[in-house]
DNA sequence: CCTGCTTCATTGAACCTTCAACCAACCTAG
DNA sequence: CTAGGTTGGTTGAAGGTTCAATGAAGCAGG
């Protein structure tokens, strides 16, 4: 309760509008071409795509919550789903008896290949055919420091 | 498939990441205080500041859905339930016979204001104390623009 | 005026996420 | 070595969102 102006100013409204528009409509935007092409929604993907970009196509569950920015809660649930569809594996990790491996599959990786291709597009369709390279330098910097703030 | 770059240069990737973090953790972030505060959730609160703005805080339900960044049927389950709490109450619109009308009731009010000084002082603390004034507008200008695409 | 199309809104079921409880493994101070 | 705390992960239940179906009301052309 210190003493802040009581609400955000014309320029910080404006700003607050359009990024919480972003914020909420971004996902379902997503969304609608996953389903389509992969029958994947936003978090399964990313999911995806951490394993991935990992070493061996492997992660520790742990970490691969935070990379795809969801509670380990719902990585449990969606690992169980991806597992049973046999686009993941999980196993113990060798390392530290309380850790789970989750692993990338073969199956996985054509999923992937099938939502990917067209999620760029829309990425790119959306954002950055939008913005020329000093605007997408100057997005990226301001995110990151947001979001910075909000892991704190 | 039209030929496009197979996928994002390293500055967008370094941007879609941050974005995309923004994207998925602002709500948390937002929601826990908002529980705290006012048992709310961030859907349920901006249909609330939605129709504090509006004149007679009173707004079509499609008019409030867009304007909360929802889909009509969202809006619908979540107005049944602030109307069972007696936050808000809907009615038949006298214009258009298809149309209902939802407008803020006194305890609506009550609870809105038990929010707002939490959630100002949360968004200044994620965004705006970040960000000097040339910033804000920057983001401001960025995001509008991205969000047109969305909205198209 | 009546037929078919579109808009506005609600509903129930399926699905997903959150929350809290739980358990097992690790770590560390005494 | 062991009791208590911390970390990593899973689970079931509760609650919220999406999707598709439904229906009422308006509108426009013949």
């Amino acid at each position: 309760m210190r003493d802040e102006a009581p609400w955000l100013d014309e320029a910080e409204m404006t700003t607050w509008l359009a990024l919480i528009g972003v914020v909420m409509r971004l996902p379902g935007a997503l969304e609608v071409q996953l389903r389509r092409d992969a029958d994947l929604n936003h978090f399964e993907y990313s999911v995806l795509v951490g394993l991935e970009h990992a070493e061996g196509g492997t992660m520790r569950m742990s970490d691969l919550a935070f990379l795809c920015n969801g509670s380990l809660s719902r990585l449990s649930h969606v690992a169980r789903r991806l597992e049973n569809e046999g686009l993941i594996e999980r196993f113990a990790c060798p390392d530290d008896g309380r850790s789970t491996l989750a692993r990338l599959t073969a199956p996985g990786r054509e999923r992937l290949a099938q939502a990917a291709p067209g999620h760029v597009r829309l990425v790119r369709d959306l954002v950055f055919d939008e913005l020329d390279d000093d605007e997408t330098r100057q997005m990226g910097e301001l995110a990151k420091r947001i979001l910075a703030r909000i892991q704190s």
